[in-house]
DNA sequence: CTCATTTCTTATCCTACATCAATTTTCCCC
DNA sequence: GGGGAAAATTGATGTAGGATAAGAAATGAG
């Protein structure tokens, strides 16, 4: 249950089995069903979520009432608001499972008392951080400038995990285009390879 | 010299009076020109800085040879590039300076030493990215949902400083879109009011 | 002050993607 | 396994912002 969990922390700085074991105490387990909310715009964020199995979709719901997807995370990844949870203020976002998910979750107060018990956790979920704002960096920039034919490529490419499991109008909603202009890039791909 | 950045620190975390000065003894004051490249696609990041007084960009070069510019910072901002400075990796950014300016820096060497002196700094820079991350994503949100004219104005109203200090094409190019664009859209909104 | 360079504006035309609407296909759920 | 809903496709048309070009204005170095 904790296996892939302690390789994910352990590869962003050395922890010991001991401290391992003391998050562990602090993690709940949680399995939830497809399309269950896990956080509704205008709740505070209660929780960090590892995803041990499933998927999982982090969103805005815009002016005109659509869907614009900022993140999937599927198992081995992290899901939470962390603007939210990190200053436990309201959030804009809403996030709710794709399939049946089993989660490892963690709330604010357990997670100051495991900083206080482990603090090179902090170190941990620091890297963990500086990483995601990495990827988002690039994904920004990618926006800006690359055509969505290229970011789709470049989608199926890094994430063919998701491609498989997710229906084509959420991917278009998280490159950013309507699922009609991804239907019609898929087609001239189709056609031109 | 420095009563600014404590604000800025302990504004994240509390660290006492103590720590801040073995902060202090780590960080490196540093006066460049203006036009001065601190950092070069290719390079690995050396630094993290803090900003006294000036002005800075962090840019990207696309295919075409423009800059994208992803971030400006000011007095009381950070600038480096996370990626490439934390995991000691080649950046495909560039960091230049837009004004003389002067900065803190510290290496990657001296900050490692440091969070081993102070411990607590782990989690004030814990929360520095997680809110930096948190900015990024309403940014990322605003860049595809957004019309050009709703993310100036919007800028125009976060950031009144920066318009003041920065030639317009270098707020296009922050705002993803070319100076042409910025220029009829300005034109606009005077016809409008 | 002045000449050169950079920055800004304006006009024309163009393109990537959106919007709207109508089918067709796929997916589930009873 | 069949019926209904959700998803995907396709076509026609619209539009925000890009590309190009050329001139005007502002800035700065000597």
């Amino acid at each position: 249950m904790f296996r892939e969990i302690d390789k994910h922390i352990t590869r962003c700085a050395p922890v010991s089995g001991y401290e391992l074991e003391i998050l562990h105490g602090r993690l709940k387990s949680k399995t939830v069903k497809k399309k269950t909310l896990l956080l509704r715009q205008g709740e505070v964020c209660r929780f960090e979520a590892y995803i041990i199995k499933g998927c999982v979709k982090k969103y805005y719901i815009d002016q005109q009432g659509d869907q614009v997807i900022l993140q999937f995370a599927v198992e081995d990844w992290w899901i939470s608001d962390i603007g939210s949870f990190s200053e436990q203020k309201p959030s804009n976002l809403f996030i709710e499972t794709l399939e049946d998910t089993e989660l490892l979750v963690i709330d604010f107060e357990n997670k100051e008392i495991l900083f206080r018990e482990v603090p090179r956790l902090e170190r941990v979920f620091r890297i963990m951080v500086q990483r995601s704002y990495s990827v988002l960096e690039s994904r920004f920039y990618a926006a800006i400038t690359h055509t969505a034919e290229s970011r789709y490529l470049d989608f199926v490419k890094r994430y063919p995990q998701i491609v498989q499991r997710v229906p084509q109008q959420q991917i278009a909603s998280y490159l950013g285009i309507t699922p009609e202009s991804l239907s019609r890039i898929k087609k001239q791909l189709m056609a031109r390879k």
